[in-house]
DNA sequence: TTTCACCTTTACGTAAACGTAAACTTTGGA
DNA sequence: TCCAAAGTTTACGTTTACGTAAAGGTGAAA
C-alpha cells in the first residue's frame, strides 16, 4: 500500500446530489460559479466527484453556521494550499484558523445562552398553558 | 415587594447604543422599522429603554447564530404573546420552541465537526510548517 | 422518428440587511 | 448669536445567494 487513495470511485449527477442534499441544481451550478466544487465534464454534462460531494456537505454545513460562501471557499483554499504553501503562507493559515475557531467558541456560548432563554420561554409557555387547562377544568367539572 | 420590576430605570440614546454594540445608527433604526425594538420619542429624537437593548443584543446574537430578523422578531412576539396567549396560541409557541432547539442541536453538531475539521488542517498545516523550519536549518547548518 | 426527461447557458429578478447621500431640524457651547 | 455635533426622514444603491424563465442540446424509450 504506496497509497492511502479512498476506492471509491463513484461519481454522482447533478440532480443525484440535489435530491441528496435537499438543494435546487442551480444552487449547485452556482456554487461552482463561486469556485467551490468543480466537477469534470462528460460532454456537457457535469460529473461530480466524492471530493466534489464532500465539499458542497462542507458548504452546507458552514451556511448552517452563519459563513459565507467567500468565507467557505477561503478555508477551501487554504486548505488546499497546504500541501504546497511556505512559512508565510502557512503561518496566515494558522493564523485564520485561530480566528475562526475564536468565531466557534462564541457561537457555542451563543447557543447555550439561547438554549436557557429557550428554556425560561418554554417554562413561562407552560405554565401559562397549564393554567388555561385548569380553568377548561375546573369549569366543566 | 409586590412588584418584580428592576430598578434600572436608566434610559440610552442611539449613539450610545451604536457604540455599545458596534453597529451604525442605520442599523438600530432599520431593526425599529423591522419591529424589533420600539423606542419612545422626546420630540423626534428616539429614547431606548432598557427593554429595547436587551432585544438589540438578543438582535445581535440571533444574528451570529444565522436567525434573520424575521425569525427573531417572531421569537420575540412569541415570547410576548406568552403573557396572554389561548391554548392554542400557546401549543403553537411551544412547537415552535421545540423547533428551534432542534435547530440549536444540530448547530452544536455542526460547530464539533467544523472543530475537529479545523484541528485536522491545523495539523497538517503545523507539520507542513515544521518540515520547512527544518530544511531551512539545515540549510543554514 | 418523435417524445420525454434531463442536461446546458444566458440573463434578468428578488429578498434580506443594511450602506450611503441629501436635505433638514434641534441643541448645547464658544 | 451662530456654529458644529447629533438627531431626523426619505430614498436610492449594494451585496449575497440564489429563483425563475427562456431557449436550446442529448440520449433512450416508445
Amino acid at each position: 500500500m504506496t497509497s492511502s487513495k479512498k476506492i471509491t470511485k463513484k461519481t454522482y449527477g447533478i440532480s443525484e446530489l440535489s435530491k441528496e442534499f435537499d438543494i435546487t441544481t442551480r444552487t449547485i451550478r452556482f456554487y461552482e460559479q463561486q469556485g467551490l466544487i468543480s466537477p469534470t465534464r462528460n460532454g456537457q454534462t457535469r460529473i461530480y466527484s466524492e471530493k466534489d460531494r464532500v465539499r458542497l456537505m462542507l458548504t452546507l454545513r458552514g451556511k448552517r453556521l452563519g459563513f459565507s460562501l467567500a468565507e467557505t471557499k477561503e478555508l477551501f483554499d487554504l486548505y488546499d494550499t497546504t500541501l504546497e504553501g511556505d512559512e508565510k503562507q502557512l503561518n496566515l493559515i494558522l493564523g485564520i484558523l485561530s480566528e475562526k475557531r475564536a468565531e466557534l467558541d462564541q457561537q457555542l456560548q451563543d447557543i447555550q445562552r439561547v438554549q436557557t432563554e429557550l428554556n425560561l420561554v418554554q417554562d413561562r409557555c407552560q405554565k401559562a398553558l397549564d393554567e388555561v387547562l385548569n380553568k377548561k377544568k375546573s369549569k366543566s367539572a
